[in-house]
DNA sequence: GTCTATATCATGATAGAC
DNA sequence: GTCTATCATGATATAGAC
């Protein structure tokens, strides 16, 4: 016996939060909901996070790590590979918004959940969020922004930063797939 | 004398109402925040609109009123100078975010703050928002769709469909300008 | 129409027994 | 580590004087 149990709690939270989050918010998600969605107690969550703001922190760093983690291996991999010369953009593309695709079939690291609320995260109306989100993303996002200047010499910056910030919108709101407009088909 | 004095309390608390659920969501803003900003009593919101839903639809419904006549005014006067013949994609896309991005020019119906707002409240965590926001806006996009289906009658209308959803991904993100990703330029 | 005052309820957080 | 019980606060909404 000795019985493992728990099924650990934390984890419990964190995946509760997780799906809570991206559905309703993070104003529109109380702890209330959260506990009784995971099954556990209500003071678990100050217990194990301290607050609902380092929860919901810890709920996007349990995943971008890896995502930072593997978006970077990814592209030193096929810089490495191309020795010294330019990528091609659309390499470059794959390694930032296909690693990221990749995550939905991966219910280990979030699936789509994860996909969604991230998505739906880059225009939260809570700016903590956003600035520590921004945060999370920096040192990813320069390097691959600079990535895409050594590809694209002949473009300005200016416009590349633009491109790069469409194709997030676009990509981040298909994903959030909210279907704001679905109207009737 | 016989002051105007009032300079309308309703009005006074759709501006505010607009700017702060821009700010800070829907969730995020609570009537007191609203009525303190808009210098009006905390009872005057229930009074003028019955409660809080109903105080954003209208926040919504004084500017998508005149967007969606709008809209359709530009797309019907197209299609009557064509005279039968197939518009430009082109000049699809620029009556519907053409004329969007028009109205951040024009303080009158809301400029750049209705256009944030109205660009993040398509991933808005509040399913009531969504859900009316979809229902404000069907007929007009319904009446694009069609006219994007005609001016392309050789890409599937699936493939058409998922073009006007990253486009308008793209358009409401860089609208939202929350700069999730600014890093550090 | 506008105010004050208040009813009612839900929230995040914590203290303290087990 | 987990529970119950509770606090303090802030939320939406309304009743009733002016």
């Amino acid at each position: 016996m000795a019985e493992i149990r728990t099924a650990d709690t934390r984890e419990r939270i964190l995946d509760a939060g997780e799906r809570l989050f991206m559905a309703h918010g993070y104003e529109g998600t109380s702890m209330r909901l959260i506990t009784s969605e995971a099954a556990v107690n209500l003071a678990a969550v100050n217990y194990h996070f301290g607050s609902k703001e380092s929860l919901i922190q810890e709920v996007f760093r349990r995943r971008l790590d890896w995502l930072n983690e593997e978006r970077m291996r990814v592209l030193v991999e096929m810089e490495d590979a191309a020795a010294g010369k330019p990528l091609k953009p659309s390499q470059i593309v794959d390694g930032f918004f296909g690693t990221l695709l990749r995550m939905a079939d991966d219910e280990e690291r979030g699936g789509v959940t994860f996909l969604r609320l991230l998505g739906r995260t880059l225009t939260e109306p809570s700016e903590f969020i956003r600035t520590f989100l921004a945060h999370e993303y920096a040192t990813v996002m320069d390097r691959y922004k600079e990535a895409f200047f050594k590809a694209l010499p002949d473009v300005p910056k200016a416009e590349i930063v633009w491109r790069f910030h469409f194709m997030l919108g676009a990509t981040s709101y298909a994903i959030a797939g909210t279907d704001a407009l679905a109207s009737g088909d």
